[in-house]
DNA sequence: TCAGAAACTCAAGTTGATTTAATTATGGGC
DNA sequence: GCCCATAATTAAATCAACTTGAGTTTCTGA
């Protein structure tokens, strides 16, 4: 066979289908809305929406609210999303802690359960994850027909020759894992896997603060550094799955020695392992985030040095990725404490001239994630109800072979 | 109104347009393709094939190909894009030079004309660049309802404020200038305006080395530098139209004062304009390209000198945008001549260690583009073409409003 | 010469969006 | 309080484009 994929044609079906995301998505971007609201917002007609709105209350994923009134006409009937409509579990892997959420269809988290763990391998973290996944579904009850699926945030990159298993920031161990396929046949449940950026990236989309945005970028600042892409609507991911892992990108030549081989790598500056470092505490591979916390509230000297000494890489950052993708936002997160992230952000400013920075804009250049700690975990639940919900491309794309 | 634009539905109309889209797609990647073919790569049924392929030769776009024997069954009628079904007008726009051209369906250039400029304002270079389209349309005949548009490609970036016009590698006056909309009324003609990074990557994905490339990035050297951004097959522009504008990232934080504030821009290292800057040229306004091509041809060592200092840069910006965006390769071109970018491109090695780096690979990490020095109005004149004919996500959007 | 294979065509069938018209429920004017 | 304009929703008929399945054509290979 020499020919390889085309991108493939579509048919009523897959229109179908597309239709149906669409009119989610709206009900989810804008909140409740009455049939002829969404025919409007999506320019299908009244009559397939009412179609389509009758389908999907009938699944269970959108329920009626109180009738509208005081305008002429009749009254209208507003959707909304049925938090009961379904349920998801999102896992989230790290250095030192596994976390499981069980999230139900408006992004509502249900149950959590946390596990601590020590830079665990895949032989120790499979069994671990797979136990949290099934104490979720007992302790929740959930109905197994409205689960749909397990997402599971990792920190990246994959499969990389040479850089995954290396460095401080790395889990080791993992190069080449079928994580997805193993979590599959240990609980018997769909599985998808992203970086934790990706994750977070997500969460932030569907219940954040970039509910309505086109194209944003998600800086997660975790043990690493990685970005979540979100570009016309679609999540970016990249052609070998690695897309936005931009911890060992170059910002200071000739800088810090990084545990990739190169030198000045960005998340050497700006990250939790880098603050840890610069911090000379006693054992850097058990620190917590808590802990600069702490130290950001009593005015720590060596805390504010690092803080000063990681805006201008962070600075730079921002301005590389508003120049090579022109997003409408950069949304800040991860691990770091909520509060050592805004007191990055208030020192940001002035940011680089950039072609961010023009008067027309509607949405600031720097916005601080809604979600906080948990954003990437629930960002992984979304991942299962994202893929089942959101209008894509590939959704007109027939199956092919 | 409160509530802004969603991504709409889609009906069988869109559906159809699609499907024509990809057919033509499915042909221009793979070469001649008999319905059959066509059927089994685009998932389609071969009666709806059949169909499409009728309506596209009816309309002139394909043409049939002589019978292929030599295998069982009925003998397949290979189709393919007919050069003579359309064609388009490429300008390009830039410092010291207009150029024009007319382009076929397949790409081949069928005349070309050429004009000197001197870092022209709009007022000068409206009306030039109006009359080399008519002198096109005139010295070639062509039917005016085969003429699909007028693509034009001039730098980048657009409307960003203190930043447009500033420093020697852009053009002055042209902020907020209505580029599209006043040649669209002088010529009559449909204008669609990119920036000449965006246009040489289209250029080089309709007809050049990225022809069946997912995602790509184009690296233009040009005066300044841009990059152009194919992503999972589609042009990504960014949320203001000024994605790519890579000129202007930080690689030396501190190093060399740049025109727009900021220090150790990457144009400052790697462009055409750093080059003659490095060779203290009486007069680096009216600098020309092939300079610097019987520079390097004679060995003089104050560019070999250049060269030097403008590989460690160059090889950490494809670090970047490969660690950012995880592209099948990166493409290399521009104004800068040939010899002098294999000249670049043959000191890159090795690349650093990025997410790109995997046994894995198909495709070389960086190439250097196929379409030499005409290679962004080629692309611009493409322009038309790829928006005519290209799968987009658009294409199933029904137009709202 | 003929069976098998593959490409292609024809006509009926299916699906899902659209059109058109009817129905329902409200607010506002008189 | 009675009409009527307005707006939402529903019902039935229509339409457009893909699919299906049964041919038809034209070749190769035995």
């Amino acid at each position: 066979m020499t020919l390889k994929k085309a991108i493939s044609g579509t048919n009523l079906e897959q229109a179908k289908s597309h239709n149906r995301r669409v009119v989610i998505e709206a009900i989810r971007t804008s909140g409740a809305l009455s049939r002829a609201a969404i025919a409007r917002l999506t320019a299908l007609s009244s009559q397939t929406i009412s179609n389509i709105v009758e389908e999907l209350e009938e699944a269970g994923l959108l329920r009626p609210e109180a009738t509208l009134k005081g305008a002429r006409g009749q009254p209208a009937v507003p959707y909304s999303i049925n938090p009961d409509g379904g349920y998801s579990i999102g896992l989230q892997l790290d250095h030192q802690l596994a976390v499981g959420v069980v999230s139900d269809l408006s992004g509502t988290m249900r149950a959590r359960i946390e596990r601590n763990v020590d830079r665990p391998t895949p032989a120790e973290a499979m069994p671990l994850l797979a136990a949290i996944s099934s104490d979720l579904i007992a302790t929740s009850r959930l109905e197994r027909k409205r689960l749909l699926g397990i997402g599971m945030a990792m920190p990246g990159p994959f499969g990389v020759e040479g850089m995954t298993s290396v460095g401080p920031t790395a889990l080791p161990g993992w190069q080449d894992f079928p994580v997805a396929d193993e979590l599959e046949r240990l609980t018997g449940i769909a599985v998808t896997v992203e970086n934790d950026a990706t994750a977070a990236a997500i969460g932030e989309r569907l219940y954040g603060v970039a509910r309505k945005l086109g194209s944003f970028v998600y800086l997660f600042i975790g043990t690493g550094l990685g970005a979540g892409l979100f570009l016309d609507g679609h999540l970016y991911k990249g052609s070998r799955h690695n897309a936005g892992e931009i911890g060992h990108i170059i910002v200071r030549p000739g800088g810090l020695p990084c545990g990739c081989g190169k030198r000045g790598c960005l998340e050497r500056y700006v990250s939790l392992r880098a603050a840890y470092d610069r911090l000379d505490l006693p054992d850097p591979d058990h620190a917590s985030p808590e802990l600069l916390e702490k130290m950001l509230a009593k005015g720590d000297s060596r805390f504010e040095a690092w803080l000063a000494e990681a805006v201008e890489p962070l600075r730079q950052a921002i301005d590389i990725l508003e120049m090579a993708l022109d997003p409408e936002t950069v949304v800040l997160g991860g691990f770091m404490p909520l509060p050592v992230i805004e007191a990055l952000a208030s020192r940001l400013e002035p940011l680089h001239l950039s072609v961010s920075a023009t008067s027309a804009r509607t949405t600031p250049r720097v916005l601080v994630g809604a979600a906080g700690k948990d954003t990437s975990v629930l960002g992984a639940a979304a991942l299962p109800i994202f893929s089942e919900t959101n209008p894509q491309f590939d959704v007109l794309q027939k199956p092919v072979g």
